[in-house]
DNA sequence: CTCAGTGCAAACGATTTGCAAGCTA
DNA sequence: TAGCTTGCAAATCGTTTGCACTGAG
């Protein structure tokens, strides 16, 4: 499988003076294989499934220069471990998580993104490179945890 | 210094079956005199500073005990380290982080209050609990980290 | 007198890093 | 070949937990 996005990442590696190792190819396509928010671990897990060989360290390695480039978001939406996400070119996207489950929603609003601009530049903030999340509580985790 | 939480916070640990410890008290005061986020390790060195003798462990169980029962919430921004925040109550506000440096910015929108309920409803999220966060770059972290 | 709460140190889970060996350019 | 990359294992970081002791009720 290919990706459009893959020559782009080839040719930033190229420009930067970075190899073209299989790991690195082999992780690239596995993240845009996925389509949403995903760990670290399950990516892994996911990978040597398939029979693609990556070591952990280089799979972190790797995620972060993704991000550093601009090809993979990273982000914790509460819980302990990052989620990463392969970038959706003019399909900005923002997250729902319960608090309680950490599960997550995705929503697209076209309110919330201008109003998300507006605060950014009020306060001196990139308006463009922005995502936002809502944490609140799902249907299955009860209005008030008792006890 | 009292505060007028301090009762609430006693009258739930007895209704709860709870004991009254000097440590629980000296850390509730405590988180209640800041009036930001901080984490549980300034938390600590202020107490330390201040001859407020409690552990870490200690520390840690009792955020969550106060946490659990609405006198404080805990939260990630980013970073690698909890946020902890005494309530203020009827005072909502929401975070904007630098997700480069880490700043913290508070800020209060009645137009984005409305979309998160709105949103939260829309699937099936409790409206009435819920705070957000936008994480986009300060003007300390310029718009592209190059290199 | 009892059992919840405390402190210490050890355990944990996710991620990062040092180093020797491997492989791109 | 040169030196970026890899894999392994060890290290780190913040937070949590087991356990024996302490002290609130």
């Amino acid at each position: 499988m290919s990706f459009p996005e893959l020559d782009q990442f080839l040719e930033v590696l190229r420009k930067k003076g970075h190899r073209v190792t299989p790991e690195r190819l082999r992780l690239f396509r596995e993240i845009y294989s996925h389509h949403t928010h995903i760990h670290a671990d399950s990516l892994l897990e996911s990978m040597k499934e398939r029979g693609l060989k990556i070591s952990r360290a280089t799979l972190y390695r790797n995620l972060d220069l993704m991000v550093k480039y601009g090809f993979v978001e990273k982000r914790r939406m509460g819980g302990n471990r990052f989620l990463f996400e392969h970038v959706h070119p003019g399909m900005r996207h923002d997250h729902l998580v319960c608090s309680q489950c950490g599960k997550v929603v995705e929503f697209v609003s076209p309110a919330i993104e201008a109003l998300q601009k507006e605060i950014c530049r009020a306060h001196g903030f990139h308006p463009d490179q922005h995502t936002l999340q809502i944490h609140s509580l799902c249907s299955d985790c009860r209005p008030l945890p008792e006890s």
